[in-house]
DNA sequence: TAGATTGTTAATCGATTAACAATC
DNA sequence: TAGATTGTTAATCGATTAACAATC
């Protein structure tokens, strides 16, 4: 499987490729990317080449072509789609998280326990989990965001997993016992900020 | 420096041994916390090690011993202060976030350019970056969360960096250039997402 | 061509895991 | 005591970096 901290650099790669082209280049090196997201020239064109980007010797990397590949890796010409399990305190605003929409990164549904939030006071319309399988069936989604109480955490990615859910960002400060074709990013607000007062 | 992946182990381990307490455990072994938390045994007692955390040679470790002594760790006794600079979209909802309450982790102030965000619409007091010298002197604050746009983000680093600020939680998609004695960690929420789309 | 940069193999580095002596 | 677990040193592993031949 593909290394993810690789894809995530992608990403990154992706900024600053629009930013040179902004700038009005057309051609980058190795170090210029490097430099800019904060990796060696080398670790640019290790990524590069797993998979299969290439470059001029003597002219480096064609930026449009660059970010062409990176687009079709990340499926950013289509509307991608994604689930919500959880509508608590971060669910509710990751729906009405910008940077997701300017993205077209489409959250199709939310989903939650409790029956007060199935009204229309969100951005995204909230259904009860009963109705999970149907909506992932309907739009062929692949990819869910969990951001249940620690509690719940496992069994609704057992679930996610068994109505064909292929990668989950999970929020939950749960370690997820998944199959090994199923990718989980984990993001623990609490911890990354917590562990900074260490130094103070 | 501490390893930084570590002091985040030692957080989930924290939640684990609440766990262990709350079903009535007194003691437990490194496998017992490996288990649960997702890592290996020797992963535990090389991280315990690091702190200096003493285990039994035979009764394996007490989980009071352990809680009281990785409250110390992260100041928990104490009421723990950071402020958070940009209250866009995503500071708005951390200063939300039950997660830092149930934790004394308090948001003394947010900080922003639009003074259109100055009203008491928050659930914390919003000011002029002008402020900040001033917030961070009076409560002595340490700690800082960076929710501003990329344009913006390496100069408030460089700014909250000369105020004093140690830790800093950066939300923004930017390489911070900062000084050796400095931590920065690093949440893009979209990155995490996007990436998954590669297995689309 | 000469110089510069890519692409890839080898070396390094850091973190994780294995092994095992110490010992409760 | 015998058995089990810690604490730590050595081995492994994976990812990053260095080196350098290929070549534009």
């Amino acid at each position: 499987m593909v290394n993810q901290k690789s894809l995530k650099r992608f990403l990154q790669y992706r900024l600053s490729l629009i930013k040179f082209q902004r700038l009005g280049f057309e051609k980058v090196f190795s170090y210029n990317l490097g430099k800019d997201v904060g990796v060696t020239a080398e670790q640019v064109r290790k990524d590069f080449s797993m998979f299969g980007l290439k470059g001029s010797k003597r002219g480096g990397y064609d930026i449009k072509y660059l970010l062409k590949t990176i687009d079709e890796i990340f499926k950013r010409n289509g509307e991608r789609q994604v689930i919500i399990i959880g509508m608590g305190n971060i669910g509710q605003a990751l729906c009405n998280y910008q940077g997701f929409k300017e993205n077209n990164i489409i959250i199709v549904a939310g989903f939650d326990l409790d029956p007060a939030k199935y009204s229309k006071k969100y951005a995204i319309p909230v259904h009860s989990t009963d109705k999970m399988e149907e909506v992932i069936k309907k739009n062929s989604i692949r990819t869910a965001i969990i951001a249940v109480p620690e509690f719940a955490g496992q069994e609704v990615c057992d679930q996610l997993v068994s109505l064909g859910i292929k990668g989950i960002l999970n929020f939950s400060p749960v370690n997820l016992k998944v199959p090994e074709d199923i990718v989980v990013n984990y993001v623990n607000l609490r911890n990354e900020l917590e562990s900074l007062f260490y130094y103070t």
